[in-house]
DNA sequence: AACAATTATGAAAATGGTTTTCATTCCTGT
DNA sequence: ACAGGAATGAAAACCATTTTCATAATTGTT
């Protein structure tokens, strides 16, 4: 893989707040004048996460997602009614998981965690 | 959906050790002597799932995985390589999303929590 | 420069799990 | 028995991802 290619996936990634699907990140790059092939996207992604340059997750529904590793971790609180996000900080979870983690002998800990519930303005009141 | 089927597969379903695919499940049935379509192992996970009678996860690959669970709140600490699964309790998770949701003024929350690792057997050592 | 060998690329096809469609079968109540 | 509704499943559609393979770009050698 050229490095100028992996260069323009990362810089793409980067430019994204959170997680991003490889067809996510192949549309930022064709709007931002690259044009490179679908094929290509998966193969750089797989290298950077091979290298552990990116994070990868599973979404809900099954779809591969990225994240460029130098994002600050942190969580989300959705409305499941208008879609509102808020950014939320979870010290008390990373350390949960880090314990609970540790405490089943379990190496290269991962967690996903995601809040749901109906915002201020949505509950009418 | 009809009962006699839904209690078909939730028994296929407990007969296997651990989480198993929709495909797999169908296999078990088939084997059973039940002759049942995929379509409808697919139809009554869907709603069991819907009613949290069996948990689901997503394995590395993308692929769904089911298993018969209890009602009691709990999480899963999944291993990435060989899917070996431990619940485990989340007390200072379960009190940090309410606090949390609720600093933000929503109601009616909800979270899911995944943990990944890689477990003892498969690390190694 | 010229040329061969190696690598990178991407369009198209293949893969595979999951969902949709829709015609048919099964139930339920009258 | 009969009509209306629910359940079923084979086949087709879907869609993210992977594989193929022919072409383009790069690198190295003379
Ligand atoms: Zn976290
Ligand atoms: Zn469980
Ligand atoms: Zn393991
Ligand atoms: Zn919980």
């Amino acid at each position: 893989m050229a490095r100028k290619t992996l260069d323009a996936v990362q810089l793409a990634l980067a430019s994204i707040d959170g997680f991003a699907s490889a067809q996510e990140i192949h549309a930022r790059l064709r709007e931002t004048g690259h044009s490179l092939g679908l094929t290509t996207v998966y193969r750089c992604l797989r290298s950077m996460t091979g290298d552990h340059r990116v994070d990868f997750v599973r979404r809900d529904d099954g779809e591969g997602a990225y994240r460029f590793c130098g994002t600050s971790h942190h969580h989300h609180l959705v409305c499941r009614s208008c879609g509102d996000t808020v950014e939320v900080q979870a010290e008390a979870v990373e350390s949960w998981a880090q314990t609970v983690g540790e405490a089943s002998n379990f190496r290269d800990l991962h967690h996903t965690v995601e809040l749901t519930g109906i915002c201020a303005s949505c509950s009418g009141r």
